[in-house]
DNA sequence: GGGAGGACTGGCCACCCGGCCAGTTTCGCA
DNA sequence: TGCGAAACTGGCCGGGTGGCCAGTCCTCCC
């Protein structure tokens, strides 16, 4: 029964890489079972190869500032924060501070976004 | 030039589905010129596909809803937005009290972090 | 015609956030 | 032995945020 309702594999291609999309593209194409997506049509699955420039600087957080940052990214306010990492609340605005430095935002939430842009925490 | 150093494309599976992610291991590994990734190495690109139980309800957001949480994921604050969108602070706010409902979120940071999550928005 | 839902606006207010100032301790490194 | 970096704490304050109340326009649909 798992043969025969086997549907194929559709696969999209999310690759800024032009080069290596064309590769894939033409390696996945000829596998029997799987296919191409096609326009409009919902993805089994998603090939990701996000372009390596964006992100070659790995930001130099303290561990403490990757804690808050992962608290932050929880929705966590600073009160929260303090809580749970048993610290107060300016020290945890003093580490949002290096955050928002560190990470070039503007706020709490453009700094999560950013962070998790370059792959410094997974959302 | 592509074909001298061309290097193996190395792919890493992140698939919730334990069927498909065999299906898929079974059907790439045979492919030349293309491998599985090895545990601690870096991957060319990924394989992704989320298990779909956890989105299976894509939440229903207004066109007015999806262009505030776009600029949230910027980091503009509720001033900014109502620049750009050209309509009230309180319009704003408005729309962001909906998205938090709609997203289960405690705050604007909360809201952008599920949005990306569920796909609602590329981050 | 009347209801429902979306988009929009206003006021009010408690609370949170981020930036400024100041200080302390602890650690490693020159 | 000093010096810097990291972590930590405090006060103060302007502005932002989110929740509550209220309302007006639409448009779509029964």
């Amino acid at each position: 029964m798992s043969e025969d309702n086997a549907p194929e594999i559709v696969l999209s291609l999310e690759i800024d890489d032009p080069a290596l999309a064309d590769r894939l593209a033409t390696l996945l194409g000829s596998v029997a079972g799987l296919r191409l997506v096609a326009p409009g049509e919902t993805a089994t699955a998603s090939v990701v190869a996000r372009d390596p420039r964006v992100m070659p600087d790995d930001i130099a957080l303290t561990q403490r500032e990757l804690d808050v940052l992962a608290l932050m990214a929880e929705g966590s306010s600073n009160k929260m924060i303090a809580r749970q990492l048993n610290i107060s609340v300016h020290t945890v605005k003093f580490h949002v501070g290096s955050l928002l430095d560190k990470l070039d935002a503007t706020g709490r939430t453009d700094a999560v976004a950013h962070a998790a842009r370059r792959g410094v925490i997974e959302l």
